[in-house]
DNA sequence: CACCAATGTTAGATCACTCTAACATTTATC
DNA sequence: GATAAATGTTAGAGTGATCTAACATTGGTG
């Protein structure tokens, strides 16, 4: 999966649009695209164009972003990376779980494939990230995605925690702080549909937790 | 010393003008900044240009290249981050020396200060690089060089090799070969004056090495 | 179904970096 | 010290990324 000769920021483009489909399946926008990056809307429009023409995805004025074959594993191989950075700063450099993410936004794009490799090396072809998300294999395809957000969890059932997106550092600090990670078992309590609040009970603890929805959407459980 | 807001080039080129006065104390010149950056002499008057124009060095048309104390700074600090990384490479990640300073070069304009930061205590404040480069200090002065180059030791002295230059990987691939590394003491056996050959026995060895002037002036000792 | 709001695109600028080609200066040599 | 060679600079152009502002399209609502 050669990578170096594309601009980094084609590389978030790709690596953006690929993560759109990994957890949820809808289609991501441009709009989506520019506040994630944090450009303007036209940035993004400009930027994809400039894919297309390098046949990375396909686009229509006005219609959907696909990758194509080549732009899928150039993404998948910057998941890669990305992945292996946050194991990486976390297993060896003594980062917490919230720190790693923007600095491995930026490591992604100047290692190389061999550090890559002896990283993977050095820390044994682990196959998930310190947040959960699973970690592409250098060659394959990608791990196919479980379980579903505890938004959707029924209140009354039990569930382990697989995955927290790693989007928003403060978030995460949160869930440190409430003993929330990957691997926590918890049992929901209730749902106030119009309140839009989950509560939880993470086993081992003697409180109940409540969390808006933009926090239950970011954790990922299964049954 | 932040380091943040400046351009990738352009800390290439702080650290180019810092490294010349390092070790030789001729001033550089735009000629041979172009070739080790691998542009062309133009795209290097252009770029030192809107370095002055930024206040990092002195420079008048057709006159010498000066860092001022700002550019300095920042120059000191990119060679605190390569020498790092090339430590960190090595020692943790298991590369060889001779692999070190292209990955080196890349990381470190994309390392944060907490991950220098992180490097320096995982390796417990190294202060030399496997080069044997003095790694400076986060704050304060940078230590001064020793030694001398080999193509001037004088003939049937000892010495001992303290820093080998890491420019030009195939000579340190070279020099790997022959067993020749920093702390390898040596016999000056002679030099040829108009083969510009220096002539030298590795202690251990039973045989003569010849060294052409290119790489018995990459190879630093001390008598 | 017509219209408006939301969303996306194009146009026109700017900036850093790069090149080639032409020009200027310095230095080295006879 | 005049001239040629080496070295350095400027001019003009292209690319990618970014912006703002104007324009176009789509889709949902009355």
């Amino acid at each position: 999966m050669p990578v170096s000769e594309l601009s980094s920021t084609a590389q978030d483009y790709l690596k953006l649009i690929w993560s759109a489909t990994e957890w949820a399946d809808k289609p991501i926008t441009v709009g989506v695209m520019a506040e994630r990056i944090g450009v303007k809307p036209s940035t993004v429009s400009d930027g994809i164009k400039r894919l297309a023409a390098q046949g990375l995805v396909t686009h229509a004025p006005y219609g959907s972003i696909e990758l194509t074959e080549a732009g899928r594993e150039h993404a998948v191989a910057m998941v890669r990376r990305h992945r292996l950075l946050e194991t990486f700063l976390v297993e060896i450099l003594g980062y917490g779980w919230d720190e790693v993410h923007d600095e491995a936004e930026v490591l992604e794009h100047a290692v190389s494939d061999l550090m890559v490799d002896r990283i993977d090396r050095l820390l044994k072809h682990p196959s998930r990230d310190p947040h959960g998300d699973p970690i592409p294999p250098a060659v394959g395809t990608p791990a196919a995605t479980v379980g579903f957000q505890l938004d959707q969890a029924k209140p009354g059932s039990q569930v382990t925690v697989t995955r927290i997106s790693d989007e928003d550092p403060d978030m995460l600090r949160y869930f440190t702080e409430l003993g929330l990670a990957p691997e926590s078992r918890l049992t929901v309590r209730e749902r106030r549909p119009y309140a839009d609040v989950t509560t939880v009970r993470i086993h081992g603890q003697d409180s109940d937790i409540a969390l808006g929805t933009t926090a239950a959407a970011a954790i990922w459980v299964v049954a």
